[in-house]
RNA sequence: GCGCCCGUAGCUCAGUUGGACAGAGCGACGGACUUCUAAUCCGUUGGUCGGGGGUUCGAAUCCCUCCGGGCGCGCCA
């Protein structure tokens, strides 16, 4: 599938700029445009240059011209036309056009940085589309568990990606509140309540003995099955609710399974495939015929006894999304579901939204403790939740934790590795490149620097290496935002973040910002405002602080404080 | 058996949608604080990108196949 990126920023000013050239290039010399587009590499080595770009190899086979020919004709058109902040135009290995461009190129990306401020990075590629972005719906019959955190995580950063991308995002958590799953948790918080062993079908988690006495001090004697349902189903959304918040994730819609049984929509659904002849009857069940959308084989949706499955219930609500005027629909399921997604999707083919929902699948979460894996089944009994996780870990490790690694691969959450290392963790790298920024603007104010208008501001001075380089970054930070919202993944950002505050750290041990002289000061002044931009911006869309102060943590625990005089 | 995901340095993972000698962190070893916070920086060490074919000027990336691992394949949710 293709995923074109759009720059819609206004600044790389340079980069644009050298498209148009090389656009203009080919026409001149008479090669198509391939389909593809051009495009402009960041290469890898530095003696490539600034930009490269591999066109003359696209473009050469088809015109029948040798590679380094083609190469060599588009560059000398384009030494002709190109922008004096173009140094230098090369024909390189088996056709590469590299550029190099003049340090006062990358100063436009720091005046465009500056400019657009908390906006570097946004763009409205997704033009106002409104989007229904559904994830963690755990289950209403106790805590979320820490594997969940992932989804936690990465479904809240995913949100702010494609709001940052222009779209009108909807944080939804769907609850499963009328199905057998609530009647098994309802039937064993009520043994616990009895000091009765739940039932073997039944929840075994420890957590049901502590949730069975508050429910006795609450409600008493005498209590029924359905009470306890009710009541432990109440008590655990406002634990998800509260375990949401520390983690400082907030949804749009808690939507109850409930409603769609009430208001018949269930029902109504039923009526509408029907009327679309997909359904059919069959030992006594009535089945969707989701084997015609690519489903491997049909599905029950009215099972024999009368009551509707899942998958039904499902569809009713799916619908309801697309009722409620969302043009969008992404689920971000577990990979222990994507056996689901195909009759679902099936199934909305058949109620006229095809391509409907978008389920992001991520693998699952392995969390250990000790050297050994912990069994992440609420009904087995051995639980870790994510507040547990919470309890030893701030929530921004936490959640960087989870942003480290694309969802395509399993996660090892490993407590002890993360608890015991959560001084090196790289949250705390990153951020401390935004606290350094921080300290440097505090130590200028009583130093007395003004930091004076960036319109009067010579950038000349910024010639370092370090210097570009955060500027290299700082321009392609746009482009990594597009990619990760459109590929749907978070972790990207994160690599961006960690390679930049590196970037900063070098930077910062080899330019020193407040110096005698004033002109460069002021230029490294705001290049360090550029920075604490990206940093900032890259961290909220992941939800991570971005502190301006740190404390020293345990460092004082190596230096005796003793030996001062 | 079928479907989806994964296999890259001792460990944990990136890898700009096919580019130019494969990257980071941790680990190991050795250096750097009279100077904006050393939660930092610099250097050294370390890889048959699971194996084998194929496409291509060019493959960790695309195709086929085999091996290994995870997760699914209910009138459960």
């Amino acid at each position: 599938m293709q995923h074109p990126v759009r720059r819609t920023g206004p600044a790389p000013v340079i980069r644009d700029q050298l498209l148009h050239v090389l656009r203009a290039a080919l026409t001149e010399v008479g090669f198509p445009e391939p389909a593809g587009g051009v495009a402009l590499d960041l290469p890898k080595q530095r003696e490539h240059g600034d930009w490269s770009t591999n066109i003359a190899l696209q473009v050469a086979k088809p015109a029948g011209v040798a590679p380094r020919v083609a190469a060599e004709r588009l560059a000398t058109a384009i030494r002709a036309a190109a922008p004096p902040a173009v140094e230098q135009v090369d024909v390189a290995g088996p056709g590469f056009l590299n550029f190099r461009v003049a340090p006062s190129a990358w100063h436009q990306v720091l005046r465009a940085v500056v400019e657009r401020g908390e906006r570097w990075g946004r763009a409205e590629a997704l033009g106002g589309q409104r989007i229904n972005l559904e994830f963690v719906s755990a289950n209403p019959t106790g805590p979320l568990h820490a594997g969940g955190g992932r989804w936690v995580a990465v479904g809240d950063a995913l949100a702010n990606l494609l709001a940052a991308q222009g779209g009108v995002v909807h944080r939804e958590y769907y609850l499963n509140d009328a199905g057998s799953q609530l009647d098994a948790f309802g039937a064993s918080l009520l043994a616990r309540y009895e000091a009765r062993e739940p039932p073997d079908d039944g929840y075994q988690g420890d957590y049901l003995i502590e949730m069975a006495q508050r429910m006795r001090a609450e409600l008493g004697d005498g209590v029924t099955q359905e009470q306890a349902r009710e009541w432990g189903y109440l008590d655990a959304v406002s634990q998800l609710r509260a375990d949401l918040a520390r983690i400082g994730v907030q949804f749009d819609t808690w939507f109850s399974e409930r409603t769609l049984h009430e208001r018949g929509d269930v029902a109504a659904v039923l009526e509408e495939l029907s009327a679309q002849h997909v359904v059919f009857e069959e030992d006594g069940a009535t089945w969707l015929r989701t084997s015609a959308h690519g489903d491997s084989r049909d599905r029950v949706l009215v099972k024999s006894d009368g009551s509707t499955t899942y998958l039904c219930n499902d569809l009713a609500y799916h619908r309801d999304k697309l009722a409620r005027g969302w043009e969008h629909l992404i689920d971000i399921w577990g990979a222990d579901h994507h056996g689901q997604v195909k009759s679902l999707q099936a199934g909305l083919a058949a109620l006229g939204a095809p391509g409907e929902p978008e389920v992001v699948l991520g693998q699952l979460v392995k969390i250990m403790k000790g050297g050994k894996p912990v069994r992440l089944s609420r009904r087995a009994g051995d639980v870790i939740s994510l507040a547990d996780i919470l309890d030893v870990v701030d929530p921004d490790v936490c959640r960087l934790t989870f942003l480290l690694q694309s969802i395509d691969t399993a996660q090892t959450f490993d407590l002890d590795i993360v608890t015991a290392q959560s001084m090196e963790n790289p949250v705390y790298y990153v951020q401390y490149a935004h606290a350094r920024i921080a300290s440097i603007a505090r130590r200028a104010a009583v130093a007395g620097i003004e930091r004076r208008p960036i319109l009067e501001t010579n950038l000349a001075p910024l010639r370092h290496e370090r210097e570009l380089d955060l500027l290299r970054a700082l321009e392609q930070y746009p482009d990594v935002v597009a990619e990760a919202a459109t590929l749907r993944a978070p972790h990207r950002v994160t690599t961006w973040v960690r390679d930049f505050a590196a970037r900063f750290h070098g930077f910062y041990r080899d330019c020193r910002v407040l110096t005698d002289d004033a002109a460069l000061t002021q230029a490294r002044l705001w290049l360090a405002e550029s920075c604490r931009l990206g940093l900032s911006n890259a961290l909220d869309l992941l939800g991570v602080g971005a502190p301006d102060v740190m404390e020293r943590g345990d460092a004082h625990l190596d230096e005796p404080d003793a030996g001062a005089p």
